[in-house]
DNA sequence: ATTAGTTTGTGAATCAATTCACAAGCCTCC
DNA sequence: GGAGGCTTGTGAATTGATTCACAAACTAAT
């Protein structure tokens, strides 16, 4: 398959946003304008993104709410239900334990990782705090797809490699550092300091 | 100025990072070549980058550590102290509050906002949690340069119009939803949601 | 069945970002 | 002070993303 860029993919996901507020209000058909002024860009840009993926309109007509939902959950890997593991049960890690959003599209919280004794054996919104020692055999009995990194910098990269050596292939990382992790596996990085640093140049160069 | 691409200035966040790193450990001077193996990308791009701005390097030697980091923190503005009001006094309000990082890079946060008279008054980390009715006239008299919403995704929009029309021209939003504002305000999102949406999408696509 | 009014899908054109490649500058050693 | 070895800074070339623009396809109305 052709490569698509990741600008490509974040906007699916925002389309999908929207085809779900409609689907909620019994919408049957958009266009691709209303969905480009909805999100930001232009209609050129929303049909260029679908083109990628299939013929998904009716010229004259727009796109089918519910059928063009349906085709991007599937585009987007929606349609399954995906295990997450959780590193790091300290503060961002319990956000992330009760976040909503990971149930509410499909993701289920396999269990929490930490090394502090203290954690160890409690529950995070009624979630298993293990020890990491055991990481690695859970990996192998329950095969996660998903590692969330909740955990400190200086961890981030050792923990990252255990993470991808236990073949998990997908990692969303919340410490604020850049991680290098082998081609077949993908990293994102949800990194505040450098948004926050977006802004400040903005304003100081005449936002 | 000429206009900078976003991901430029990200790029120099991720240099900055590392400049602090080898200032800790005090190294005299860096290659473009270094930088760019730490920060994932190539030598050319770092020596693009920064050309944007200036030159900063000695030929033959690369850049002075202390230099560079300074300059860098000048471009992205981090040489004053910036305000911050917190809107939405929730979870992701509390662990926001309670952040680190926001002190270190010299952000400041004035106070919480909420709408909620159960939390009205109380203190969130020793910041006071104000309400929201209050928030123009606070605004007027203490003129925060940034605000970030932690708030429902139903209220963001309507929140962001009266944060943009009190002043604030820089905001942080980590309401899952796509936002509007008028060009000479910068919104950065923070979506945990599109950035799993693209991990399973790299997943279905054979990632 | 024809016409008028929409809206898609997509090559071509434009605009933007990245990479190439090399002259110019600096350091060290002899 | 000249030679050799690095590394920067930057136009030029390339690669990538977005926008343009229009034929094709559909609906509704008459």
């Amino acid at each position: 398959m052709k490569r698509i860029a990741d600008s490509t993919v974040r906007r699916l996901s925002i389309y999908l946003r929207f085809l779900e507020e409609f689907e909620e209000h019994g919408l049957a058909t958009v266009s691709s304008d209303e969905l480009a002024r909805r999100g930001g860009t232009t209609s050129a840009q929303v049909r260029k993104d679908l083109s990628f993926f299939g013929s998904f309109g009716k010229r004259g007509l727009g796109y089918s709410v519910p059928e063009l939902s349906t085709s991007l959950r599937e585009i987007l890997g929606l349609g399954k239900e995906w295990r997450v593991v959780i590193i790091g049960a300290g503060k961002i890690g319990a956000a992330l334990a009760q976040y909503r959003g990971f149930r509410q599209r499909g993701f289920v919280i396999v269990a929490a990782y930490d090394t502090n004794p203290d954690k160890i054996g409690r529950t995070l919104e009624g979630i298993e705090i293990r020890d990491m020692r055991r990481f690695e055999d859970d990996v192998e009995k329950e095969h996660p797809e998903i590692a969330v990194l909740a955990i400190p910098t200086d961890d981030a990269q050792g923990v990252l490699d255990r993470v991808t050596h236990a073949g998990i292939r997908a990692v969303l990382n919340f410490a604020p550092v850049q991680l290098h992790a082998s081609g077949d596996t993908t990293v994102k990085t949800v990194n505040m300091a450098m948004e926050l640093e977006g802004l400040t140049f903005a304003l100081t160069n005449h936002g």
